[in-house]
DNA sequence: CCAATCTTCCAAATCGTTTTGGAAGACTGG
DNA sequence: CCAGTCTTCCAAAACGATTTGGAAGATTGG
């Protein structure tokens, strides 16, 4: 409402003086400055972000493309971008959200939005192994950061989860319990949280010396259901199920229990995410999550860092997990199930 | 990258030409309207949105803030979001995303959104009965559009489940079932939906002649348990639980059966929002939810009505609530408890 | 005391569009 | 043929900030 001249006119300044005492110049007395800043809170100015922005070239925003379809977690991830924005916000940023539907419209709306200039950094989400918004945002040279790394991740700043050696040490407990007939629900490949998980639970197997059952799912209770049902009719049952997320456990544990098997009793199960029903099912899921507690500010803190013109090759971060037993994990092996 | 001007300079035209034929002016040539709009295609022109704004005075962008804390159903709401802004993009205009933790810090960002014009109209989500945004956008006259109605709802555009049809027709159809102790789990009074759902069973159970027994949880899984353990320990337990939201179902569903009671056995379990896990788990939970398939598009088209200039106070909108039973609902009661 | 330097401020240009208020030429009707 | 109307275009003034390139006065050094 009131705009910069009017403040300037009360002061009997020019806009030219007040505009620079109020972003820090050194040029503008300090009694001046201090008299600017009072009126400028006094009367609530805001400079009108469309004009900075017209004249800045930049808008001081970041942008977060939202990802539809299945297999995203997204109320831990909201919560994460909550604290994310207001980390943000000290520094001066402001952080959009804007939601696509399948990955053809999240290219349409990444394209747009760098070309109308309408964000100055980007966060992205749930990362392919080979990932076609990564490969163009490094071509155009566009600043962005990753929740998850990508087969280039070692070029630009990301933030992990230490998805192999979570799973593969999960592994390595179920076999230590005496599990041997282990299989890993896994995600799709093509995902790099997919196929990292995959990779430790396999390493894990290896490490024990045990076979390790594959069944791909899509991910959430659908893919679960389904890849459980094909594995439960290729053989005799596991005694674990290691899941590659919890939504996917939660589907498993259905196909278990429609083939006579309970969970929790018959068979471990296992999921990764937390999520926030997981201890109320029955049995309460164990499940795994990044042990920082702030993701979000640790996403903040790279886009500040890639922003202010840090070298993006050395901000990845690569955090450990958490595991977390529960109940899904209390399966009595029966002698004939155990290690001889 | 290529301006207005250049655009022009190539075509041999003003400017001024070159912005009213491609914004449809009817004082353009046809032949020249048809030679601006191939050139711009052929390089790609895109308006700078920041340089428009300023102009312009108005953003052409819609801003939903996405509501922190328990009991928002996200990934349901997030795909209508989704649909949302595509179907706001037919018209021209853009959606923003923007999360808050709490609702202090979304009062704050709507103040600011507002002050500095970045956005034209709104969505307001998870409306409570005596709703600060909504008294403060209706004071300010801002234009927006609410998800869940208030206490003012009459004033302003609104969309919302018919969840007191819902509620009140789910006990009933219990009641038919021969239950008699029922209990509605409820969300707090001060939401709007734990408003209406409330009422909704409680009207249900004048109707059949019976007493409903009320437990307020906090609109998750956590708040179902807590709940439910307090109802078992009041009296005799229910034979059904009709729960305000899925998550609740969840928790309420664990303190069953740590109380040793079987959900979908001896104890009839209802939730709402039709959680895509559902299905999946033990029993299936029977749930409800907005029958029209596409609330994103309905609150696209209201919040384009509401710009274009629409009376307000005509565009509330309650759409039914559709039924979706599952196994939870099986509960076999004993002679005993049913009615003589 | 003069010139050089500092300090503090400001007028004007600029960012890229849209809109206002014509202007020039073509056409129409009498 | 002339005045009036239509059609089609454009120059210039916004929108509200930032930045450039000084200018005026105060201070300093010799």
């Amino acid at each position: 409402m009131t705009r910069l001249r009017d403040l300037a006119q009360e002061l009997g300044l020019s806009a030219t003086t007040v505009s620079r005492a109020l972003d820090g110049y050194p040029d503008v007395a300090e009694a001046t400055r201090a008299r600017v800043m009072a009126a400028a809170r006094r009367v609530g100015y805001l400079p009108d972000p469309a004009a900075r922005r017209l004249r800045r070239g930049r808008a001081d925003t970041v942008a977060a493309l939202i990802p539809g379809g299945p297999g995203v977690e997204l109320t831990a991830l909201l919560h994460a971008l909550g604290t994310c924005s207001a980390t943000l916000a000290e520094g001066g940023l402001d952080l959009m959200l804007v939601p696509a539907r399948d990955e053809a419209e999240e290219r349409r709306r990444l394209a747009r939005l760098v070309a109308r200039r309408e964000a100055d950094a980007f966060v992205i989400l749930r990362t392919r192994r080979e990932d076609a918004r990564v490969d163009w945002l490094l071509e155009q040279g566009v600043p962005f950061v990753t929740h998850g790394r990508t087969a280039r991740a070692a070029e630009h700043p990301h933030i992990d989860g230490d998805a192999f050696a979570g799973f593969r040490d999960a592994l390595r407990h179920l076999a230590a319990r005496g599990h041997r007939r282990i299989a890993h629900v896994a995600a799709p490949d093509s995902f790099m949280f997919g196929h990292l998980r995959r990779l430790g639970a396999m390493a894990g197997a290896t490490e024990a010396g045990i076979a390790l059952s594959l069944a791909e799912a899509t991910p959430d209770a659908a893919g679960g259901h389904a890849a459980v049902r094909r594995l439960l009719q290729q053989g005799p049952p596991p005694t674990a199920l290691l899941c590659a997320t919890d939504a996917i456990a939660i589907g498993a544990a259905h196909a278990l229990r429609e083939a006579g098997l309970r969970p929790g009793h018959d068979v471990a199960l296992w999921g990764h995410d937390n999520i926030p029903a997981g201890t109320f099912l029955d049995p309460p899921l164990a499940s795994m999550e990044i042990a920082d507690p702030d993701i979000g500010a640790h996403l903040a803190r790279l886009l500040l860092a890639v922003l202010g013109g840090a070298d993006p090759a050395t901000l990845g971060t690569v955090l450990p997990l958490r595991h977390i037993p529960r109940a899904s994990l209390d399966a009595t092996l029966t002698t004939q199930e155990e290690t001889p």
